[in-house]
Formats: structure tokens, C-alpha cells, sequence
DNA sequence: CGGATCGTTGGCGGTACGTCAACTATCTCG
DNA sequence: CGAGATAGTTGACGTACCGCCAACGATCCG
């Protein structure tokens, strides 16, 4: 009788809906602080990926990205131009390509990052400097074992 | 001479890539999970911002989504024409649309979350229920406090 | 040899925006 | 009261990002 959560606690909000805005907030924020020489969202995604996964067959690559493979040519076409990733034939199947992160490709990843810490620092900036590594640490967490089957076993449709 | 951490830790990664990357999945999951009687992101978006915001005037809520108030038009109109919001004038101001919440907004908002949370779960089941928590707050206090001032003062451009 | 697999190209479609211009109803201030 | 600002609205145009599908060459594998 006392506590009466009923009403809708003001804690529900869906953790998918915060990220989502999230992003747009960073993405927005990124946009309108101008960053010069700048990495579209997708290639500094697909390069962070690249630089952790080491060289990877470009299906793996697009599991991981969960993009659609035909999408990932053209992302990994403009990178490979730019000389940022390497495309190389897998020896063991010369149907392979093997995308490996380019010297430049670390250094532009780099410099991104650099240029868009300040716009994380604006965005995270009511949170102190131990809880920001720790939402790091989750968020990290969470998209580092999103790779192994994620959309498989979808088998019970509402079962949820 | 012996931590030497200069190699670029694997740390180094922008949160603000992994907030996005975990962005799309989320939504690459939700749409191949195929929920059913669905919301789009922005409405549900704009759905939890007002339930928490309350009452708020058409300008206000744009600044918060971030959104283009020309956007925004079309985004209340579907929810609007679905009975989901509800806009009236503000009293003192005859300019001013409030726009409030409706009881299906709230109920459809609600079934949302519950769809979603399969999503959810199947993408932060490496998180401990306590880390989920954990995100979860650190992710509201960060949007939290994005609303005054975003953009503003951004007079130094590369100081950062 | 035949079928499967990997990358690639191209086309078609759709969402989710931004930007800008114009217009109405309304407020505010001189 | 009239001039100018402000809130919402409408519409047009463009863009980024992406899914799906069909086809094709190169390659592997049985």
C-alpha cells in the first residue's frame, strides 16, 4: 500500500529508445561542430571494427556490421580509395577478400577519435570521468558479443 | 619502460562509435524480430520524451529531439491523426501548440517496451540484470542533461 | 563437370532526416 | 493601431543510409 509503483515508474524507458537517441544526439552534435577532416559515421564504425577484429573476410566483416554484403562493398570501395583498408585475396580461397585496417587507415581512426572526443565530452559531460569508463566498458561489452548468431533462433516468433 | 601503453590500447575505441553501432543493431534486430504492432523509432522516441517531459510546448520538443521543427510537424501529425498525442494551444500563448501525451500514446508506448524488450534482452544478455541498471541510468542521466544549451557556445572551433 | 560460395554491380524502394521559402495566426512593443 | 517578431505549418528539393533482389565472374569442392 505504501510503496504503489503502479503509475508507471519513471524508470521504464526502453534502454533501445536512449541509445537510438542517443546517437542521433551524437551524430547531430558531431555535424554541427563542424569536424573537419571527417569520417562518415559508417566508415569510422567499420574502420573501429577493422582495427579490433584484425584482417577479416569481408562476409565476417558485414555479419558484424550487420550490413547487407552488396552495402559493404561500396563502404569498403571508398575506404580502399582513400587508402584508408586493404583489400588482399585469401590464399586458402582465392574467393576471399581479406579487408586489413591500412597504416592511414589507423591514423585517420585516430584522428577522428581525437576530433570527436570533445563533442563525447560535451555529450557525456554530466557524467564523471570513472562513470564514463564504465559506460564504455558496458557498451563495449555489449556489442562485443553481438557478433555469434544473433538473429538465429528466432524460432518462438512471440514466445519472448 | 614496463606499462608502455603506447601502442593504441585496444581502449581507445569512441564511445560514441559504439553508441551508434549499438544503435543499428538495435534497430536491425527490432525490424528482423519483426514486432508487430509497431511504432517507428522517432515515434517512440518522441513518445518517451514526452511522457517524461510532460507537457511541452511544439518548439521545446524539437529543441529536445533535436529535430527540425519542420519535422517535427509531420512526426506529431502521425501520431496526432493515430490519437497517441494531443496538441492544444497554450492558453497564454495562442501561438503555442502543448502537446500532451493521449492515453493510447501512453498504452502504445508501453506495449512498445514490452516488444522491445526481447530486443533489448537478446542484445545486452552479456550484461548482468545489476550492469543493465547500471547502463541504463548512466544512458538517461546522458541524455538527461542534453537539453539546455547543446550547441551552443561552440565559439572555439578546434580548441577542444 | 556441376553446384555452391564470395565478392561485385546495378537497380528499385524506403526511412529519416536537413534546408529553405512562404504563409497564417498570434503576440509584443512602440 | 500598426510593424515586426514568433509559433506552427506546408511544400519542395536534396541527401545519407540502407534493405532486397537479380545477375555475373571467379573460385572452390565434391
Amino acid at each position: 500500500m505504501s510503496p504503489e509503483p503502479a503509475v508507471a515508474a519513471p524508470g521504464v524507458t526502453s534502454t533501445l529508445a536512449l541509445i537510438h537517441h542517443l546517437s542521433r544526439l551524437g551524430q547531430r552534435s558531431a555535424e554541427s561542430a563542424g569536424v573537419p577532416s571527417r569520417l562518415r559515421p559508417r566508415q569510422f564504425v567499420a574502420l573501429t571494427l577493422l582495427r579490433e577484429q584484425g584482417n577479416v573476410a569481408q562476409q565476417t566483416l558485414a555479419e558484424a556490421l550487420r550490413l547487407d554484403p552488396s552495402n559493404l562493398v561500396g563502404l569498403l570501395n571508398e575506404l580502399e580509395s582513400g587508402g584508408l583498408v586493404v583489400r588482399r585475396r585469401d590464399p586458402n580461397d582465392r574467393r576471399r577478400h581479406i579487408v586489413e585496417l591500412a597504416d592511414d587507415g589507423r591514423r585517420a581512426l585516430e584522428d577522428a577519435e581525437r576530433e570527436l572526443r570533445c563533442v563525447e565530452d560535451g555529450m557525456l559531460r554530466t557524467l564523471a570521468p570513472d562513470e564514463r569508463a564504465t559506460l564504455h566498458d558496458l557498451l563495449r561489452r555489449a556489442v562485443g558479443d553481438q557478433l555469434p548468431s544473433c538473429t538465429e533462433a528466432v524460432s518462438p516468433p512471440d514466445a519472448c
